[in-house]
DNA sequence: GTGTTGCAGATTGTTGACAATCTACAAACG
DNA sequence: CGTTTGTAGATTGTCAACAATCTGCAACAC
């Protein structure tokens, strides 16, 4: 009765949410916050002891956390958050930049006036930031910044993949300590120019403009490690045999 | 004794053989191979039994093929193989062109000789069954080749999520059955471009070519679509009532 | 003392049973 | 005759117990 098809929002969110849902979503949020930190363990019955459910859920969100990158399995042994060594981070970078480009060509196309204007708020709030040089609040305004650029290319498969390769990396930035690649307020200036030339729609400038900017981050990043490797590797003094292997996600030719 | 670190690579695969693996890999390939087709139900216990395991790893299976695109839950109602819109597989198509462009440039830098030799040597086999006119020879052909390709560039990440991107649209096609996109032989003569590029090293062609001719897939799709607009919707009489969600990968910004 | 062997505890892998929810059909009602 | 309501069957969601495997320590042999 009443209103047989208005598709409650509400309802939506109870329909969708099993217990797997949750507990996927929990430990994603310990993971990226870095409650649980690179290497640590996560074990089955803990972790279902305090969410109050059974082990079964438990398990099926690791198999989803395993597909989406951030966590490893090791048969028999456990499930252990993500270490991703400097090779991988180097390959994800490379990879955001190719997609970084594509979101400028893409986004110039389709952007609209609200979002520019969006991103020319943020853009205020980041050099705020940059000029008061409180690195820890430049970060996560940096992430958004470039979460909704993706997002103005209006495409949400473009935006999810993107969001993954962003996540890995912000394990990488946990496992290190190496905040120098996407921290530092060096790119304000390289952001307006960005959020200029999507505004005259200038798609090439803007595709050039974002593949160099991760590039630098990458550069960053190698100069930060660089930097720091007479100090101590910035922790893991044990470091376990290491018999990880790669991740999972194979192409496989149909037929 | 004998040899203690010799990492037999036997013993590695049955240690990480768990059931899980093993059902996600076989669903996998039921679904790549057109066992089942895109909006089929997946019925746990039905699975289980043909597979002679329980639910249990069943249902971890049905979690990480979920997370890669290739299922869609319905909570308390079932796993469905994904039924990717025209539009999805438009976005796809879009993100693959960035990868392939990103490819090109890559591997540019990084193939090696007995590389080009393989993707000669496979070009050969394609041109041999384009003459012959036999579509369904040359689809699976012309997806290895950009599989070889993809592992030119050096990069297991970008490997990983151009084969996801390609068994997404692989989906896609087994739905529609929109053969047109990939298989007619209309490209051999840029395949050959492409490689020659690679093989003078020269980035910027092999990036231009790889892109343009993955737009030109896509706008074939289009084309091959448009044309069959009057016919019938190549299949899905009934079609259910359509509540399918969005995929559930999401940025989530830290902190 | 050094290295090996064998247990005990803990953890994961798997299973079957139970509870909650949905679908379909049929009976009752207007 | 069409609509609604209730019930039965099937299916999924969750749980707790069992089996297999691993880790660490202690006892033993050399």
């Amino acid at each position: 009765m009443a209103k047989p098809n208005s598709s409650s929002t509400a309802i939506k969110l109870l329909q969708s949410h099993s217990l797997t849902t949750l507990v996927h979503r929990e430990i994603e949020r310990r993971i990226l916050s870095g409650d649980m930190a690179p290497g640590d363990k996560l074990n089955e019955a803990d972790v279902a002891g305090e969410l109050n459910v059974s082990r079964g859920p438990v398990r099926e969100a690791f198999r989803a956390l395993e597909q989406a990158g951030l966590v490893r399995t090791e048969k028999n042994r456990g499930v252990f958050v993500r270490e991703i060594s400097l090779a991988e981070a180097d390959e994800i970078y490379e990879v955001r930049a190719g997609l970084d480009e594509l979101i400028g060509r893409l986004a110039a196309e389709r952007i609209t006036a609200a979002q520019v204007a969006e991103l020319r708020e943020l853009l205020k709030k980041m050099q705020r930031v940059a000029r008061a040089r409180s690195v820890d609040d430049y970060y996560p305004l940096n992430v958004r910044f470039h979460a909704l650029l993706a997002s103005c290319a209006g495409n949400a498969t473009l935006e999810s993949v993107y969001g993954q390769l962003v996540n890995e990396l912000h394990l990488y930035r946990r496992e290190t300590l190496a905040r120098g690649a996407d921290s530092f307020p060096i790119s304000t200036r390289e952001h307006s120019e960005i959020v200029d030339a999507l505004a005259r729609r200038d798609g090439d400038r803007a595709a050039r403009l974002l593949y160099g900017h991760a590039m630098e981050s990458r550069e960053r990043l190698h100069a930060t490690l660089e930097r720091a490797v007479a100090p101590p590797p910035t922790r893991t003094p044990p470091l376990p045999p290491q018999r990880a292997p790669r991740r999972n996600r194979r192409p496989e030719v149909p037929r």
